[in-house]
DNA sequence: ATCAAAAGATGATATATATCATATAGATAA
DNA sequence: TTATCTATATGATATATATCATCTTTTGAT
């Protein structure tokens, strides 16, 4: 029988370079894993065997750093790989990835994918594109960060989850202002202020966890100054 | 004749994926260009034509960020691929790189890398690899800095110079005090007052441009703290 | 050698951010 | 339900950082 993953996003990335004869063997290592939100998909220090990829859902990727704190580095989204950072330059991970919702990740064997890179140059090629713009946006998300102040990174964070994620000015904020604070590196009562200062100042709308953006252009000047 | 790169450390890293007979055509669109300090290697907005390497000196990446801010990336010291950055993700490139100190770089045609890759698996999984380091890396370092304050920023980026470039606590600090600032993300006056309290505590010594490191664990614990 | 510009240095002050304290609402477990 | 914990919220205060100003030293150009 063929491939079920006809209805995989990875189909349109990967197939592409995978020949006919490949995909029964491309697909025999493949499982889908279900995690709830909150559960862990990946323990920082454990062994790198798998090449894990979004299937649907919300995921954080962070680390505790030398000092003990805990820093989200980046979420991931369906058809994101959230096992490129590391898997292919080191034998265990350096970054724990959990599920923030609901979550299904498809997993591959890793020395699968590796013998896939060895013999299918075009499939090689391709992971090698994906990869370095996963990289670059880390970097240069990170960077943004690093020069911008409290407000700017705020706004940041709440514009990437309205553009990026939902898609819409209207959406449930899916994390804390804890997370907020450990992602964009601020006390967890500024986050907080500063969200209470949008709402006052009419910027956004907060009710439970619903939260709407009603001034966009207002936000967009916040993230970008500074 | 054959390929004049036995001296070359290139020549470790990729040549023990590369047969024989593949030598002669990776060597003949292979190029040597010397930068001296403060001169341009690669300008942001530029077409990426080339895929680089650092044989000798010092670079510094660095990109014009949407307000006009100069934000160096990070570092390229010998043996380094400054090309990494969006390579194979982009057209254009979205960063910039001078030279800190005299410099030689060998360049690539990128579609003969990208040739490469198709058809050598082995060479496409070392350049996977490497990139995937050094992406880690810059990663890794910028949530660093992220997380710390001024003083842990400024003692990171000594113990950088000193670990990492000169492997000596003494040695000639190749960047200004505003290119520090523009790499931690501080005022450059925080900086430069910084460096003097460093100095005023016996931390490090500084004449002219000339810096040792005298108190190598407490300048590691003001990094690690914070 | 001279001048101009940049780098380094430092003080005074304003602003931004963290920290500590406390309170309330909401969630979770017994 | 009650009790307990966590998240949200806000004020007061301490600390960290930026900004502005001024000065000296170094560097670079002519």
């Amino acid at each position: 029988m063929i491939c079920q993953c006809e209805s995989c996003h990875l189909k349109t990335l990967f197939y592409s370079s995978i020949r006919l004869d490949e995909i029964e063997g491309y697909c025999s290592s493949r499982r889908e894993i279900g995690v709830k939100a909150g559960e862990d998909l990946i323990k920082q220090g454990e062994e790198i065997r798998d090449f894990i990829y979004l299937k649907e859902g919300l995921v954080k990727l962070y680390r505790k750093s030398d000092n003990g704190q805990i820093q989200i580095i980046r979420f991931g989204k369906p058809f994101d790989f959230v096992s490129l950072l590391s898997v292919f330059s080191d034998d265990k991970y350096n970054y724990s990835v959990s599920a923030i919702e609901d979550s299904v990740a498809c997993v591959f064997d890793l020395s699968e994918i590796k013998q896939l890179i060895l013999t299918n140059g075009a499939f090689a090629m391709h992971l090698i594109e994906i990869q370095n713009r996963a990289s670059d946006l880390i970097i240069m998300n990170t960077l943004d960060l690093l020069q911008k102040r409290l407000y700017g990174r705020v706004a940041s964070v709440l514009l990437y989850f309205a553009i990026e994620i939902y898609k819409s000015d209207e959406f449930e904020l899916p994390i804390s202002r804890k997370e907020i604070a450990q992602y964009i590196g601020m006390s967890i009562e500024n986050v907080i202020r500063v969200i209470s200062a949008f709402r006052k100042d009419k910027i956004i709308q907060v009710y439970g966890k619903n939260l709407a953006i009603l001034d966009r252009e207002r936000l967009e000047r916040m993230r970008d100054l500074s």
